[in-house]
DNA sequence: AGCTATTGATAAGT
DNA sequence: TACTTATCAATAGCT
């Protein structure tokens, strides 16, 4: 722009590039305020830098508000165009759907990560979350009674087995050693224990 | 900037502000290309007219992505910064038990995504995931009760408000029309009206 | 929507 | 990194 036009392609010099970014991503934000203050509207900008640092600017103040305006607005003009070609496109209307589930979960998500941004969802969005979340617990507490009553029915079986072992082992250590060793059965049965570490893995 | 230095403040000209949006807008725009494309970023830009309507860039085609990548990014510099001043020891634990949590969280998204693999969770997991998601509903819920707790409120202020607007407005068609007229007060509170549709923005 | 006078942004240099 | 300045780019006011 000044002392030599320039080409409309990255720049190859580092420096030069770096103090051009500097340079002009002030400028961004600077137009993007003046257009904002001269009409009236609310612009977010969002700057990433080839190293992944950010730089932003939401002229409300509040870039999270504008996140969420931008994607309401887009569900809404989803909506708008398949109403226009309404024939087929059942599966736009399910991704429009999973794509406000995912938008609930990372909300979620996020406050389960210690953001505590409840207060930035609205009151349908904690009242689907709320029941999603109890039709969820609820499925978790069945299968962990699942788990737990295959478990108990697990060990009822191995406590067969390992009467039934206990059983062979006392005929034959009566065999071997006679009547009178009949006593120190308990010391015995470390082969059918074999059968109960294995694939014990639920604890 | 041309034909006359202009003042930054909002154009009063609802005219003059149009076209200076229009226009500003195609600038903005532009700017945020060349930056683009001159020091190898990716930009995102959301314009918000007066009136609601969207124009928006994403330089990498993608706005969604921007998003995402802007909202971790945050969240990491929040993690960040909280870590700043805190005992070194706290921070490791605090990793151990936040990588637990990750952990367990992932395993509830896959299962919440259809993968159904609460089966794959042991009974810890699934026990630790059950009392958080009941912590989590109930505070869902309580926060849920103090935004309708406070729309209440704010709903009987406005209509002690109106109630006020309403007699004040029955007393001047009294003094206007005579006491026989009075019958037609119904009509009458549409300028009070007006103190309620604005920050309603509850639902 | 086009047209320019003029201001604003900035590339290169210090 | 910050400032300067010659130049280019954006645009305000008009048509």
């Amino acid at each position: 722009m000044a002392r030599g036009k320039v080409q409309m392609r990255r720049i190859e010099n580092p420096v030069h590039r770096q103090v051009t970014f500097c340079k002009r991503r002030m400028g961004l934000l600077k137009k993007a305020k003046d257009l904002s203050v001269l009409c009236d509207a609310d612009i977010g900008v969002m700057v990433f830098s080839p190293h992944g640092k950010i730089y932003d600017l939401a002229t409300n103040g509040n870039m999270q508000d504008l996140i969420e305006r931008y994607k309401s607005n887009l569900a809404e003009a989803q909506v708008a165009s398949r109403e226009q070609n309404m024939p087929q496109q059942v599966i736009q209307q399910e991704v429009l759907l999973l794509r406000q589930e995912v938008d609930l979960l990372q909300n979620s998500f996020r406050y389960m990560c210690g953001e505590k941004d409840l207060n930035h969802m609205n009151l349908d969005e904690l009242q689907s979350l709320e029941s999603n979340l109890e039709i969820w617990v609820h499925n978790i507490r069945s299968t962990r009674m699942q788990i737990m009553s295959r478990e108990i029915e697990m060990l009822k079986n191995k406590e067969g087995i390992l009467k039934a072992a206990n059983d062979i082992l006392q005929e034959r250590i009566i065999e071997q050693t006679g009547i009178l060793d009949v006593g120190h059965n308990m010391m015995i049965p470390q082969v059918p224990f074999q059968l109960i570490t294995e694939s014990n893995n639920y604890f």
